[in-house]
DNA sequence: GTAACGTATTACCGTACGGTAATATATCAA
DNA sequence: TTGATATATTACCGTACGGTAATACGTTAC
C-alpha cells in the first residue's frame, strides 16, 4: 500500500489481528509472544511476531527482553497522541464545513 | 489487506492520496473529480475517481449529482464520529496503563 | 441525432501485504 | 556440551492494492 509517515499509523491500525494484539497489551499488560500468539488460534507464532515487528517499528509497542523472552507492551500514549491532533483537524474541518452552510444560508437570504 | 469494519476506515486513511483528497473538500468544500485532478498531477483522473469510489463507500464523502458532474463533499463528522470513540478507548488504556504502573509501584513498597 | 464532455468501469501491471513453513539465533536447563 | 525453548528471519504463496490505459455510460451542446 502507498503510503507515508502519517499514514504508515493507519496502515499499522488497519490491521484487525495487530488491533487486538495492541487491545490484548492494553488489557492484560506486557505479554510475551508466545501468550499472544496462544490468543490466536488460527495464527502461528512468527506470524505474531512479524505483526509485533511492525508494531514495534511504529513505536506503538515497545519491548523488554528479559532473558530469553520478549515481554510487549503498549505505549498508548503512542497512539492517541498521534492520532489525537489528526482528529482535532478533521474537528477544525466540521466545524468549517458547518461555517459554509451557515454562509450559504446567508447568501440565499439575500 | 486484512481488514475488518474499523479497520477499512483506517485502511482508507492510510493512503496519503485519500487524505488529501479529504483535505481539498474539507478546506475548498464540494468538488467533482476533474477539480480534484488538478491538484494532483502525476494521476489520472480515474485513478481519483477510484479513490473516491471508496471513500464513498466507507460514508467519508458524499457525492450529489448535478448534470454530467458529480460533487464530492466530505462527511467530516463522519471521520469523527467513527475515529472518536475508538481514541477514547486508548485513552482509557493509558489509565488502565498507568493504574498498573501504580499498582506495581505498590507491590514493590510492600 | 450526433458529437463532445464528465465520469465510471474494466482489464491489466507491478508491488506490498498477511500468512505459513523452514531456518537461524540466542538463552536456559540438564 | 547437548538439548530444549523463545523469538527472529528468510523464502515463498496467494491476494489485494495503487495506478494507468482503454472502454463504456450518461449528459449537455450543436
Amino acid at each position: 500500500m502507498r503510503t507515508d509517515a502519517t499514514g504508515a499509523l493507519f496502515k499499522i491500525l488497519a490491521d484487525p489481528t495487530r488491533r487486538q494484539i495492541l487491545d490484548l497489551l492494553a488489557e492484560r499488560g506486557p505479554l510475551n509472544v508466545s501468550q499472544l500468539a496462544a490468543e490466536f488460534p488460527g495464527l502461528v507464532a512468527s506470524g505474531i511476531s512479524k505483526h509485533l515487528m511492525g508494531l514495534r517499528a511504529t513505536g506503538l509497542v515497545q519491548a523488554d527482553r528479559d532473558g530469553r523472552q520478549q515481554i510487549y507492551r503498549i505505549d498508548a500514549a503512542k497512539v492517541t497522541g498521534t492520532l489525537a491532533p489528526w482528529l482535532t483537524k478533521y474537528e477544525r474541518y466540521s466545524s468549517a464545513a458547518l461555517e459554509r452552510l451557515r454562509d450559504a444560508a446567508e447568501n440565499d437570504a439575500d
